[in-house]
This record gives C-alpha cells, sequence and structure tokens, in this order.
DNA sequence: AATAGATAATTGCAAGATACAAATAACTTG
DNA sequence: CAAGTTATTTGTATCTTGCAATTATCTATT
C-alpha cells in the first residue's frame, strides 16, 4: 500500500434536554487511551461488520442499548495528526437527539459550562455540534426531536426557548408558524391536564426535520 | 493493531458559474481506478504531509494550481464497502466554490443533467454538494462566493436566481435584504458601465458567508 | 357551589416588511 | 438629440409581526 492509513472511528454526540438544560451523554472509557475517562461514545470503524459510517454509528448506538426514536444526522469529521495519541486519526462525529425518557442510566452533563477533561478533541466535537443544533433549530424543526411522544405547543416553544437561548418566544405567533409547517398534528382528543385550562397535544407529523422560511 | 483501517481520500467539489449554470470541475484520474475517467479532484490522505483533513483538501486544490479566493467547507464523508473497489472506504468531500476567472483549462461540466459515468460514488457526492448549496443559498450569502472581486447587485440577484433555479427575484427587495445585511458594500466610484445608466460595484464585506433571517 | 388561580387559545390592532408596479436616472448608440 | 437599456428609487396595497388583551376551561380552595 501507497500510503498510511489514519485510525478511523465514529463517535456520537447524544444531546437530550434535562432540567431546562441541554446534556451530552458521556460513558466512561472502557479502554486506552483514556481509559476511565468520560467520553463521547464512539468506537473503530468495523470494516468487516459496518456497510457504512452511518451503519458504525447506529450500531454504537445499539451497543449503548438506544435503539429508537432517535434523530441522528452526520456532524463532521474531525481529524488530525495529534488529536489522538495513536496517531494520526479521523472521527466522523454524528449529532443525536432524543428526548431524555428513551436514555436510561446514563452519565449526563450539562452542556453549558462545557464539561472539562472529555478525552480527545471531544470539546470541539461537541461545541460544534451544539452549534449546528442552535444554528438549524433557528430555521427548523429539530427541537422536536428533543421532546416526547406527545408534547403541547407551549411545551415546544419552552424547548425552542432553552435552545435557543431567547427570552421569551411569543406564543401566538409560535404556535401560527408551527401549526402553518404542518410538521405536527394534534392527537385527537388527547389533552395535557392541570390546574388550567386543558393543552392540546400534538405529534410531529413528519419523519424528518421541516424548514420554516424565516425564524422562528 | 485490533482492526483493520479504511482507506481514506479526500474529494473536492468544484463548482464554478459558467454560461449561466453551474458547473463542476472534473479531472482526468491518473492512476487505477477508473485511470483516465473523469472525476472530482481528490486523492489519498497523507499522515506524513497533511495535518489535517482541511489541510489534505488544500493541498489537493493547491495540486490543481488553485491558490486564492476559494470558498471551502467540509461537505460531509461518504463511506461504505463498495464504493470504492480497493475495499471499505471513506471520502472526506468538500464542498468549494470560486468565480472562473479564477480557473484556468480546467474540464466544467454542467451539473444539470448531472455528468454520467462518473467515478467511485462521485454522482451522489457531487448531488450532495449542489443540494448543499441551494439549500444554504436560501438564506445566506454564498452566492457571492461565485462573484468575481466586483459585481453589481443586479448582477449578484442573477446568480441567486441561477443557484435557486427561480424565475424573477425582485430587485428592489433583493437589494434591501443584501445591502441590509452589510455583507457587501460599495466599491467607491467604480461603477459598471454600457448601454445603460451605469451601475454601482460591490464586493464582499466580509470574509466568511453571512445569514439572513429570513428567505432571500 | 362559588371563587381564585393558572395556563390555553383566540383575537385585535399598530407597526413593520414584502411584492409589485411605476417613475425617474444616467448612461450608449445611431 | 431621440431611442433604447438597465439602474435605482419611490409608492402603495397587502401580508406578516409583535404585543397586549380577551376569553376559555380546567383544578384547588373555601
Amino acid at each position: 500500500m501507497e500510503h498510511e492509513k489514519p485510525v478511523a472511528t465514529v463517535d456520537i454526540v447524544l444531546l437530550t434536554l434535562k432540567d431546562n438544560a441541554l446534556h451530552v451523554a458521556l460513558y466512561p472509557r472502557e479502554k486506552e487511551p483514556f481509559a476511565g475517562v468520560s467520553g463521547l461514545p464512539g468506537g473503530y470503524v468495523h470494516v468487516d461488520e459496518d456497510s457504512d459510517l452511518d451503519a458504525a454509528a447506529r450500531r454504537v448506538l445499539r451497543e449503548k442499548a438506544i435503539l429508537k426514536g432517535v434523530y441522528i444526522e452526520q456532524l463532521g469529521t474531525f481529524s488530525g495528526a495529534k488529536r489522538d495519541p495513536r496517531g494520526w486519526s479521523l472521527s466522523a462525529a454524528y449529532l443525536a437527539l432524543l428526548p431524555i425518557e428513551r436514555l436510561d442510566g446514563v452519565q449526563l452533563s450539562p452542556v453549558e459550562p462545557l464539561p472539562r477533561k472529555l478525552p480527545f478533541d471531544h470539546g470541539s466535537i461537541l461545541k460544534a455540534a451544539i452549534g449546528r443544533v442552535r444554528q438549524k433549530s433557528v430555521y427548523s424543526t429539530l427541537p422536536t426531536f428533543l421532546m416526547p411522544d406527545e408534547f403541547t405547543i407551549a411545551e415546544l416553544r419552552d424547548v425552542y426557548q432553552i435552545v435557543l437561548e431567547i427570552e421569551k418566544i411569543d406564543l401566538a405567533g409560535f404556535r401560527k408558524k408551527v401549526l402553518d409547517l404542518k410538521a405536527i398534528e394534534p392527537v385527537e382528543g388527547k389533552m395535557r391536564t392541570g390546574t388550567h385550562r386543558p393543552a392540546q397535544l400534538y405529534r410531529r407529523a413528519v419523519k424528518d426535520i421541516a424548514l420554516f422560511d424565516r425564524t422562528i
């Protein structure tokens, strides 16, 4: 072979919402380097097992017992001679979102402030992931993937406010924009009750994210 | 080594505007596989030479004598057991835009219809690149990177129309949006002349792309 | 049973943004 | 100098926002 090959891995930034803040799932590393240190879940690409990088990312999630209801997209590939003590390496990073209900017994760290002492360049990867989520949430329904199966419009608005770090998005305008897009639909007859007028529950009406033609 | 490593390459989708249409730069491959077939410029990652993937991409451009005035961003990483006859491989694909003035003696193919018989999965990569350009042009100043150093607002509008495949963007509104963003600035005293009222020439005022808060 | 308190959902309206058309400007060419 | 051409500005009806107020419908408390 003419050229030495870099080490190839995948890493997953698994984000969820807990206590009204974005959190990232971290797992203690089982092997060297950085054995015992908490980092993004990931691992080598298994060329005999994974049909492509997406499959490798799904396998990593599966190994962590995360099977369904996850939004996942490729975030970018991080690379360099120095990011890994084993030598020149590249990591295809994936962004994954899911409601906390689908995560169980996992270490969650708030993304603000950024966790310190992450292995490799996982700090940069996490930062890029948060940037992507923020950017994309401005004009898409990405935050719906942080919601449980059924949610009210006010709850969704709250999640946008948390993700975008905006004080108060007007609920009337938010309702109009989000319903006009037809990306969520009412669950007929189901309401969120409490010491107030019941609120209609909604669910995502489309598999993928939908785009607004302006900012939220 | 525990795991077999995949082959790692970079490929560049170099887009420009020619005859009022998006074109992609293709180069005949010098080596097997697909020797002689025209494809995206690219090559192996050189772990002894490239500090990271971005550096590898810039090296590929440099080898093609493309040195400056190029917008470049990572597009995504394409991968799989079957995309390359040499075995499991991954290619970090980059999107690059530049005005045709900076390209010389290069084979340019229109992207519509998509060129046939591209090697590997270069067809998919090209498709993804065009999708990215279209998507991003809707709400950003990305198309300014297809313009020469100085251009009129009407010329920029025409480029948006070509990229977005939109019939007629109202010039008054376009002018307002693009100037409000302060992403371009007039070149004092320089005008485009012709058999008409002279038009003010503008240049990009910022290094990177700027984002609109709504669609163009 | 009546009332207070809470959030949901709708409505109204002033202010701002947009699309479209028209007017005006400033050149070149015959 | 008139005609042709594109640039640039202006006007205006329409649509979209932001904001506040109103109305709705529940629970909890007295």
